[in-house]
This record gives C-alpha cells, sequence and structure tokens, in this order.
DNA sequence: GCGACGGTAGAGCGATCATTCTACCTTCCT
DNA sequence: AGGAAGGTAGAATGATCGCTCTACCGTCGC
C-alpha cells in the first residue's frame, strides 16, 4: 500500500536527487510532486521536513532495493557495492544524496540525525554480510574498509565514470579481504 | 607576496571550510574577511566568483602542502593519504570543501571545471608519485584505486572519525599494491 | 438538496538575499 | 596645497524565499 504521503515523498526524492538541495525551492517540489502548497505543507510542514522525508524515503529504498544477489560466499559481501553500481547508472551522476543533504543544511541536527543514521545502517549491512563467510574472525576492520570504498565509489564515479569506479571498488575490496586471509 | 585578492581568497576558504556554503551570505563573507563589499565585489565580481576564488585558492596550497614528506618508496606513494590525515585534523571535518561546494551549486560551470581540474590534478599527483617505484609497470588501476581511497576516506572521516578512516584508507591502499604486485 | 469535508489555486507576507549606489574619508604624488 | 585614486560604511533595490491565508470547488452521506 502507497499512502499519499509516500508518493509525494518519492517526488521529492526523485526531485532533489536530480536537481540538488540548493536550486530547488518549495514551489518547485511542490510542482514536481504535483499537489498543492497546502498539501504538500501538510505533511511535511517546513522545507526541512521535505528533506527529512526524501532522504527516510530513500533510506528505506535503498536496503530494499540491495535485498537479493548471492546469498554467500564473497560475492555476498561484495553483492552491495556491484549494487551502487547499478544505482548510479539508474539515477542521475550527483554524488550520494545524503552526503549533499549534509552539505546544504550543515546546521540541521534532524538531517544530520538521519544521514548518520543511514550510514550506520550501511556499516551494519557489511559486518552482517562479512560474519557469513568468516563467523570467528574480528572483521571491524574490514567492515570499515568496505564502508570507505563504498563511499569513494559514489564520490570517484562523479569524475572518473561508473564503471572505473566500481571496478576500482571492487579491486580494493577483493585486496583487503585477500590481505585479511579471508576468500 | 601575498596580494590583497589572495589574502581575500584566503579568508573566503576558510568560512566556506568552517561554516559551509549555503549558510553563508556575502554580508557574512564580507565581515569574515574584514573589508567592505565594495572592495570584495572588487575582487571577486558576484557570490559564484567568490566561491570559485576559494576553492582555486585551497587548490593551490594543497599541493604545497602536499610538498615534503618521504622522496621514495611505498611511503612517498602513500604520502597524500597520510597527509590528508594532517589535513582533517587542523581543519573543520565537513567533507571535502570541492564536492560540498558541487553539491550546493550544482548548475554553476565555473565552479564544476574548478573542482575537475582540482581532481584531475591529484588523481596526476597520485600516477607521478606511482612511477618513481614502478616505472616499468602500467599503474594506471592503481592510481585510480587511490585516489577512490582518497576521497571515501575524506568522507568516511565525517562518520568514523578521522584516525579510523586514515587507517582503513592506508591499509587498502597496501593491500591494493601488494595485489599488483608492487611493495 | 445540502452541508461537511478535504482538497485546490494562488495571492500575500515578512524576511533575506545578492548586488548596486551614494556619500564620505585617507593617502600619497606633484 | 590640491587633487586624483582607491578605500570605507552602509542604505537602497529588486528579486526570491519559505510559509500562511483566503476563497473556492468536487464529492460524499444522509
Amino acid at each position: 500500500m502507497t499512502t499519499r504521503k509516500e508518493k509525494i515523498a518519492s517526488d521529492l526524492d526523485r526531485q532533489f536527487a536530480e536537481l540538488g538541495f540548493a536550486e530547488q525551492g518549495v514551489e518547485a517540489l511542490r510542482a514536481g510532486a504535483d499537489v498543492s502548497l497546502r498539501t504538500l505543507y501538510k505533511y511535511f510542514p517546513s522545507r526541512e521536513a521535505m528533506v527529512v522525508g526524501a532522504l527516510e524515503y530513500r533510506d528505506r529504498t535503498y536496503f530494499d532495493w540491495l535485498a537479493g544477489g548471492p546469498d554467500s560466499g564473497v560475492e555476498h559481501v561484495l553483492h552491495p557495492i556491484v549494487r551502487l553500481g547499478d544505482w548510479l547508472r539508474e539515477v542521475a551522476n550527483t554524488g550520494c544524496l545524503f552526503l549533499n543533504a549534509l552539505a546544504d543544511h550543515p546546521d540541521s541536527a534532524a538531517i544530520r540525525e538521519v544521514v548518520i543514521d543511514h550510514k550506520a545502517r550501511l556499516a551494519d549491512e557489511f559486518r552482517r554480510r562479512l560474519r557469513t563467510i568468516a563467523p570467528d574472525k574480528d572483521i571491524e576492520r574490514l567492515a570499515e574498509t568496505l564502508f570507505l570504498l563504498h563511499e569513494g565509489m559514489t564520490q570517484t564515479a562523479r569524475l572518473h565514470g561508473r564503471e572505473r569506479a566500481t571496478a576500482a571498488a571492487l579491486r580494493a575490496a577483493r585486496a583487503a579481504l585477500a590481505a585479511e586471509g579471508i576468500a
């Protein structure tokens, strides 16, 4: 079931991703979501709430999108990085939506919180997957490395292109796994 | 010799780094640089020019700052990553100034250009250093990987802390070098 | 039929922004 | 001394912003 709020949040997310945060006023967001200003403010009572709503929407859909793929082995661990490559192909390549939001609203505690939550969830995803292939090892350092590669890939894709960034991230990830004696 | 314009550019850079781009109006920039509005506009005739001026200033100083350190071996190659750790300690930890500028002004061709130039120069720095330790190898893939780690480290430092991000980047860089049979 | 309800359109408000302009001051060359 | 050059302070301007408000409309149940 898609609620009306969910539909609007999806439109907001798409607009922020395509056009950035700074250059997108509330009136433009309203037009893009095809609702009246009053209705928009009913569900998101301030511009900041619209940004938070869009980020929360993307947080939800991103982890759904991550599901599937190989369910064991090294490929299972590397799947979020491969999948990020697909994501970067589908959406406009303007870097990480969460970090862009942070850059545009450095003083908003609510936005900072949702960004940190999303990134923490992503780091946990890597830990969870690593434990499936190395249950008796300390995988914390590897999890940090994979997270770093994931972040770097998003930013690098803007400058070096998606394919080269993905390949570099995967190469480095495999080397890091090998260096720790995994796979 | 420090020109007046250079001094103002340095003040702009500091202010953008500490407080971000979005929340810093021209009047605040003027106060921070301790000049009159007219003088500020004389050297930087628009707000966009102020952003470009600050980025160009940082581009210049960053490569000066990078000089020094070990002048051969793997440590020479990894020096930009180590040095980035120092940089992240000195300045406010708000991510990469260049990518933040891009996030805040997605439609400005001038800003996009200076960002891309800076990042290309950084990638070249890694290529140059790699050639000193592996003159007869194809180091392009390694250069891409080191660049990716550098970018990822900046972003990860905001969330995982500077030390852990630096350590993860260095570990992954050494593993990548080893995987390619270097060092 | 009709009133309540939940929606729309869009004008209006106050604040803030980038930019320009006026008026004055200091410094230094001749 | 005098005047040009180049600085200052800060008010004025016009545009834009986030947000609120008024007025109106279609669709229900009864």
